[in-house]
DNA sequence: TATGAATGAGAGTTCATTCAT
DNA sequence: TATGAATGAACTCTCATTCAT
């Protein structure tokens, strides 16, 4: 989370990132309404007008939070979708280094990651766009002859979604994986499955 | 939802039945604390002790809830486990029927499984602890030689936990498959992936 | 407090004595705030309504345990009066009688005692009342020329009541001796005090 | 009670001690229960949630005073005690010091005392406790000859804190004497009685 | 840039009491 | 004589937010 020292008479900018920094740790650890202002100016050292300087109100910190994580989710989903007319030999390769950035990104960004994917009221909604945009994907090379056309790619968008929300909300217990030996694991189950060849 | 009649003077388990109800309803679609006592009241038809005469403060209900769908998860969970020692021509079979128990309870409890999956702090580890039973039973497959050794189970838990709480998210939206037809399609994914054979 | 066997479709007057001596001893035990209508009719055996058969409300009951209290209370002070011109010999005598009552009514009925004595708001008053009829009786006497004529008889009326409210206050806690005993002991104290002859 | 101006923006404190002032005499003159917390802070002139930023609760501040109530009658008591080996010549000179200490602050502080000695639910047992000290002061003083061996400490305590009681609760109905002239009057009865010598 | 002090608005909860049977 | 079911009227407490400095 960077450092977090106090100074007395710190600057504006200063303030408002130690506040904002510490928000994003209440919000992803304690949800919404049980992250009070008064707390998270009191981990901050300063007073509760003080944080009424830097945002509107309480929630206008949470949605800056949560557009955050949403514009740094969608450079992730641009940097991953497949271009058109890739080799079918470097498929595999360009969707695991795509999903290697996600888990990356929830690696580094564990509380945000949080917000966004778990605590927001948007969660559903950033899930549902994220899962439509990995569908388009998906289908996009299905028709192309990469993947099996008797499989439902809608359940398999959500499969990637959905162990992605888990791999967020469990991360802080499990001691994880390199992301990219993750995305390898997670290609290979999806590509082929489970069953013994 | 069952018949939310209501009736000056009724009798006490149906007026609790209906506090229950509504606020199934109501703790599914606003969350925990945008749901008001007062409003679950209103909406049916009492007044705000008559709540207190049936439950001992809004956190008990809640907790009701919650301890029921826990209950009703455990139940098919149960019913999903694999006995040791199934020939391997029906592993598929069980598999998928496992997976219709739950997806029809999710169907038919789409309130309840919003608020166990979704809006309990307790959701957290309702979904973790689904996770290891599910993992416990796929290791002891594998070790049997029903799945592929290179696969780390793990990630197929979470998978396939996550694809439940995405269908629970989302179902009021889409327009479902039956059961049996989803819980086909989900194991055959996980089984064969979607690479071309 | 007497047998208080709870019988089915027992008669009102049982009903309300029942109530009458379990609200006595609750008033007594927890006071007034603390005694809670609910918890008297489920110690009694009964259902809420039936108390307001017998009672107007708790506040009128409770004033008819302290009504009957002053009304004892009454009794006994009239019984200790001395009559005017009583010789001097007996005088110790019937004063040590006098407090023997009081004591003996206070051990007997120790709740409705503390009832009047500690918790109605009117305590205050009941006290006043009885220091204004020792004092009366005091002062009487003193004139009378049984009693030396530089004390201050508010300040013995006072010191006999004060005694009285420790003594109801406290004979829970004390094992008691008995009231004839008792009597003498106070007597002797303000009749002579505590200096060595 | 001290000046309680009100004062816009008035010092914390001021309004810590305003609010405490105005408690003090509420719950002395009505009780706990019929002090409302809403009528506190309407004396006061502020606004509900200025009490709890000064006061945790309700009981808090109750306690708080009541507390301050048994360090002060601490205090003197501490100061009444008898050192050992008093010659017996001042004895009745400490004794009454003693007293006119107890009655000074009493009448200094007339609601406090009532809080402490007539409203608080502890009060029974602070009685219990000072009546306590001043026995062994007492029977210490019995045995080193001050006083008869024939009599009961026991009741003698008992008469001095009840009559203490009894001054408290009456001290704002009657014109009072000074504490000096009182404790002399007090302690002339208990040494010396009113029967005619 | 910052704060000490205060508040509007509302939430949950409790309790004595009553209606209809 | 009794009750199952329900309620009016409070009350305590919390929290995001703001004013004056």
């Amino acid at each position: 989370m960077g450092q977090r020292g106090r100074k007395k008479g710190a600057s504006g900018e200063q303030s408002r990132g130690l506040l904002l920094s510490i928000a994003t740790e209440e919000f992803a650890l304690r949800g919404y309404h049980e992250t009070k202002v008064s707390s998270i100016v009191e981990k901050a050292g300063v007073t509760q007008p003080t944080f009424y300087l830097y945002f509107e109100n309480k929630d206008a910190l949470f949605q800056e939070l949560v557009h955050l994580f949403r514009s740094r989710l969608s450079d992730y989903t641009q940097k991953s979708l497949l271009e058109p007319g890739i080799a079918k030999t470097f498929i595999r390769q360009r969707i695991t280094e795509g999903l290697t950035n996600f888990f990356r990104f929830f690696i580094e960004e564990p509380h945000l990651a949080s917000i966004g994917f778990l605590v927001a009221p948007q969660a559903a909604e950033i899930k549902d766009q994220l899962t439509d945009q990995i569908l388009a994907n998906l289908i996009a090379e299905q028709q192309a002859g990469y993947f099996r056309k008797d499989m439902d790619m809608g359940i398999v968008a959500d499969s990637l979604v959905g162990m992605m929300e888990r791999f967020i909300a469990t991360q802080k217990a499990r001691t994880s994986k390199k992301p990219e030996v993750l995305a390898d694991e997670v290609v290979r189950l999806f590509l082929y499955g489970i069953a013994e060849p």
